[in-house]
DNA sequence: TCGGGATATTTGCAAATGCATTTAATTCTG
DNA sequence: CAGAATTAAATGCATTTGCAAATATCCCGA
């Protein structure tokens, strides 16, 4: 079947069960469920949460990069980075060259808050993918990649 | 690379554009994002969108499984269904064999709401898949699957 | 069959969210 | 180079969300 033929297909004909977008996000839905509880334990929601992985990996965004990377709207983010620097976790610097634009840098104890954290995603993960061969998960994550640049609305 | 070892690897080693689960947090938020002016434009939220998606296809689940199917928390649904309810485009009905529970249908009005925007969420899909040949999609979908297996914990 | 525990849904309430607006600073254009 | 248009981030506000508790019903074992 051909891309003009597939997009003339109804749900119903294609079937929940085949469609990627609804696999997804039930898949992501429960990922993020099961995290909740030790997130909520370590003081943290899915904004706060995104944001320290994403800091732990990105040195020094801007906040408007920060949005991007955790799909989280600026304000949301602005509000989750208040809590976080309140914590000590982050710290705001005004940009050097842009004194509009804001740098998030994740502190030490933002680290070990994320580390805290990071085995049960990686159980998480590991849950996920119980079963399936290492070669079907990379092209799996490879076609992510592709996905991802398809969509993005950034070169982010 | 095999599990034992993948499971001891920080976020920085994978890098967060290998890691499955950012990545798709990643993409179903821009899909997601993308569907919420068309949405807002018919009075939908995303439960109330996943409930009449669901609906179109399943016919009459009790509230406790399409809870289950859209991913989306009973209390949170319960409201999403009133909201519908009004509008006329689902229907509520006590079951037959158990009074606590209340099955759902979507109305003609329902379907209609959902026809109009579904080419919408087909459109989004096929944009993310834009590029990927047929067979890599079919296998993606597949993965999908035995994910989906592995972390459900209902048997919906 | 009676009562305790489980289950399905709804509701109260505080917290989180998104949109629109505001503030401040930069960049573009004539 | 002045002023308009754009951009980054923060804030006001109404809505949405999730947890916990309430309500109603069902099921199981003594």
């Amino acid at each position: 079947m051909n891309d003009e033929t597939a997009i003339h297909l109804r749900l119903g004909e294609i079937g929940l069960g085949n469609y990627a977008p609804y696999l997804m996000n039930r898949i992501m839905g429960r990922y993020n469920a099961a995290l909740r509880a030790e997130m909520a334990e370590l003081g943290l929601t899915t904004p706060k949460m995104r944001a320290l992985a994403v800091l732990s990996v990105v040195e020094g965004p801007l906040i408007r990069e920060l949005s991007v990377y955790t799909v989280v709207e600026a304000s949301t983010l602005s509000r989750a980075l208040d809590q976080l620097r309140a914590d000590g976790l982050v710290r705001r610097e005004v940009d050097a060259s842009d004194s509009r634009a804001v740098r998030v840098f994740i502190s030490d104890a933002g680290r070990a808050t994320f580390e805290t954290l990071w085995p049960h995603m990686a159980a998480g993960q590991a849950r996920m993918f119980r079963g399936i061969p290492e070669a079907e998960r990379q092209a799996f994550v490879g076609t992510l990649q592709k996905m991802l640049a398809n969509i993005r609305r950034h070169d982010i």
